[in-house]
DNA sequence: GAGTGGGTAGACCGGTCGGTCTACCCCCGT
DNA sequence: ACGGGGGTAGACCGACCGGTCTACCCACTC
């Protein structure tokens, strides 16, 4: 019962609606554009996903699952070597995301496009304390004096970057925000090989 | 001539406008709601805006002029010292944005609505070239080592702050973003107090 | 005192929005 | 043999979209 065979129909249509929403905008693509483009039926669209909303949600959904995927992935790849899994990390967080090519995170571009409780914020919010959550865990293996405030930090720059670099034409953008991860990270490491003194990025615990 | 008296229809438009654009999105917010809301008839509206795109040009606008009126002011009340101007234009380039009640930045949000070379997009890689550009000045006058380099660090930061500010509840944002900011600058300076070695932060030149 | 520019009022346009309805079809499992 | 779930086709709905039109008004200036 329910979820039998896998539905040709609704793959095109999610696949469909991923494209148009993240490269054109969520209330710039209506249901017409989705259904010509995935060759599929009004009544169709609408059996699978009740309301635009749902579709909405659906796309925010597979996104979402990416993204844990590929973080969980990186993580037990490098499962014991903290250090390089963050650094790996920020490679797949910004991936395709620089020299201006890209349209930056689906999570932020949809929480620009609504108001208050809408599940786009809910999403943003949700894969982006879970993210920062991870990099904690990660800082808090390799002893870091500032785990939390670190974390944040990272979550910050990486998002800068992401944005910065869709919106940006600099094709210098990675380094610059690689060497700013590095640093960041290293700067509230115990026997660091780069040798920083005591704690510059501490100004509050935890 | 032609403009002679402020037109207070016009600004009434261009205040409801503003408001709603950056509040709700620009895509969900029709003609109708902003005649409404400004007391304003359609014909008024479309007498000194013949087009929507119009509105939101004008829109833009009047943010841009005001975010170039705020940094030229902070660089001119710290005209003999550019290190103080640069701590200060964190503050002020990330007012109101903490504590997850802002919407962040209206440019970014924008941006995130349109595709291409639309206007909206135009206004925001205009804008963040000439801060990016105000940045690197600054440093260039403390003999910072890289200052290009770090001018787009300092702007990929600020770019994460304020929109990880709109989107995340974290209250200590803040002050993990200021603590970042004046990290990147004086990682890069000569005779700097925290006493860091060789350039660390010198992956690139310029 | 006639003209003009900025304003109001409200009907109107074609097109698109999200969403519903009816009717027919076809493949699959029982 | 048949029932049902997933599919197609296309008309249809009310609402709203951005934008235009006509007609009248008022205050100010030349």
């Amino acid at each position: 019962m329910g979820e039998t065979r896998p539905s040709a129909a609704r793959q095109r249509i999610l696949e469909t609606a991923d494209r148009l929403f993240y490269d054109e905008g969520i209330h710039a693509v209506g249901i017409q554009r989705i259904i010509a483009e995935a060759s599929v039926t009004r009544v169709t669209l609408y059996r699978h996903f009740p309301s635009k909303d749902d579709l909405v949600a659906a796309y925010l959904d597979r996104r979402s699952a990416w993204d844990h995927d590929q973080v969980d992935g990186v993580i037990a790849a490098y499962a014991d070597d903290p250090r390089a899994a963050l650094t790996e990390l920020a490679a797949v967080l910004t991936r395709d995301d620089f020299g201006g090519v890209s349209r930056g995170c689906p999570f932020i571009n949809a929480s620009a496009e609504f108001t208050g409780t809408h599940i786009s914020r809910v999403y943003a919010r949700e894969i982006r304390t879970w993210v920062t959550a991870r990099f904690e865990e990660l800082l808090r293996r390799l002893d870091h004096r500032t785990p939390r405030a670190t974390a944040q930090q990272l979550m910050m720059v990486r998002t800068g970057a992401v944005v910065s670099g869709a919106l940006d034409g600099n094709d210098h953008l990675s380094e610059d925000f690689l060497s700013c991860w590095e640093e960041l990270i290293d700067a509230g490491l115990g026997q660091s090989a780069i040798g920083d003194p005591v704690g510059r990025m501490t100004h509050r615990q935890s």
